[in-house]
DNA sequence: AGTTATTGTTTAAAAGTTGAACCAGGCTGA
DNA sequence: TCAGCCTGGTTCAACTTTTAAACAATAACT
């Protein structure tokens, strides 16, 4: 079967959102660095524990939600523990299990850092849509992370074999 | 002055945009690790050069396009180099300058390797979006990349101080 | 000529990433 | 119950990437 290359409207989009997604990860990057002292990824570390029942979550459902190893989590909760702004404690039901917990300082950080943020995400992104374009980015990323998670069972689809295999194979 | 948190539904598109980034980056990054044997930033460079007149690029130009620091762009170009799909040359009208210029056997790893690319971007993005929505992706990222890239002089607004100072300061 | 700015590379240190190995605790079924 | 397998999480060592500062060469301006 011949290439189905992309159209020249896909290919301008495809351009734009590289542009975009690799100009706003830089940028917040850079913010939270200034900021908060930690990168992107630190800092949503944070941010989904902050908005977790109780301020806590299980290691493995943490790596899950941001699509990580967990190896890299391992690392990434390592530090985040030196620095004071989450411990660790051991889950009660499953003695295996470790939890991550935010701590007072931890909190502190983010309500201190959060409106940085905001700002930062505003000023890049929100305060130059139109309240519809809000609506379709969503709608659009929407699919396509639906499309990558594989909540996605058309029986036609090839499906994505590069993705990580989770434990077949 | 208090601040202004972004509404549901920024939050929404916000966060399904940051899912859909990280998947899609991540996603596009094995695929190209698997088929082309690196990273979509070197392919990225690889693909750059081939649509260059000449295939052929200053170093600095290239830089700017990717978004990179000369430096990162200097190791990137030193692996690339080392694999055989570019070689450097001197800049005829600027004797401090180099060009990174593509190989045949660059250009035939980008022809081998494209359908493969093209079919990942078009199995994770495009098959999934309406027409309206990819114009609606496209101007939406047009819009990002022109604000962080400062083509934006509304001189009410405060700028983002946080972007990479390119000399002053 | 004498600054000053650019271009691109080098270097050393720090940071991040990976995958395999590993331990401990759960789960299942004879 | 206990052997065998699965899971949650960490550790480790190798490797890759990233950063920032310093540098050499050349251009450009005054």
């Amino acid at each position: 079967m011949t290439t189905r290359w992309l159209t020249p409207e896909e290919q301008r989009a495809w351009r734009s959102y590289l542009a975009a997604s690799w100009l706003l990860e830089d940028t917040v990057d850079r913010q939270l660095q200034q900021e908060a002292g930690m990168p992107h990824l630190y800092y949503s570390v944070l941010a989904n524990l902050s908005d977790a029942p109780d301020r806590r979550m299980r290691m493995t459902d943490l790596a899950e939600t941001l699509k990580i190893t967990r190896s890299r989590l391992t690392y990434v909760v390592t530090r985040l523990e030196k620095d004071g702004t989450l411990r660790r404690e051991g889950c009660p039901t499953d003695r295996r299990g470790s939890m991550a917990v935010l701590t007072d300082a931890g909190m502190e950080l983010l309500e201190r850092t959060a409106p940085g943020h905001v700002e930062t995400v505003r000023a890049a992104v929100f305060d130059h849509l139109t309240p519809e374009q809000v609506n379709q980015l969503e709608a659009i990323c929407t699919r396509i992370t639906d499309v990558l998670q594989g909540d996605e069972e058309s029986p036609g689809c090839d499906g994505l074999p590069w993705r990580r295999r989770s434990s077949a194979e």
